[in-house]
DNA sequence: TGATAATATGAGCATATGCTCATATAAAGG
DNA sequence: CCTTTATATGAGCATATGCTCATATTATCA
């Protein structure tokens, strides 16, 4: 029996897969929602969510490995703001999906 | 210092952390974009994908939990489709964002 | 340059995840 | 009914994940 479908290859879907996986944490989801709305140094962000240092430096890493936050040095200070548009946006749809609906 | 930020709500999080991490999976992708393709049986599935059945039969439960899959019983097969048209469209352009880009 | 402030990083631990193996359940046919 | 076919489920195991603690880096300023 013939069928047309053709799998993903690999390459497809390690990106996917690692896109996603990015935005399945709670805690990465609250950080990009907050830098969503304003640029924050690490400091800025623990205090806003209540969250330990090291762990926001240590999802703010595994964010930028994806290229999801890029960061810029300000004197001591390090600000994280959103670098992908697309993701972003669909982090924001889903969210209103769920609390809207 | 003032500022305007509120946070997302427990149930928010959670609903949009386990939607994408249902995406955050290889084989759960395969699953979900064969079957954005046509409906098919656990059978079909495992060999279209030449993953174990049991593994199917698994991530498909994942799945329906979710909400993310429908099932229909026909003789001693039961057929699977996707149930969620957001998650799905959300899935499906991703998918063309890493690979076209 | 020594002290302080802000951030990054590595190790360790507890939990979550995804697969496999074996077995259970359900429907159809003889 | 008893078998066969298709699917579901539970247990067990190896790996991944996310947090915390301690410490390292980096930059600023006295």
């Amino acid at each position: 029996m013939e069928h047309s479908y053709i799998d993903l290859d690999e390459e497809t879907l390690f990106i996917v897969s690692q896109t996603f996986k990015a935005l399945g944490d709670p805690t990465r989801i609250r950080i990009l929602h907050l830098l969503a709305e304003k640029e924050c140094s690490v400091g800025e962000i623990v205090e806003h969510l209540s969250l330990g240092q090291s762990t926001v430096s240590h999802q703010l890493r595994f964010l930028k490995n994806l290229r999801l936050v890029k960061s810029r040095r300000a004197g001591t200070s390090i600000y994280y703001s959103p670098e992908d548009e697309h993701v972003l946006k669909i982090l924001e749809k889903t969210i209103q999906h769920a609390t809207h609906d």
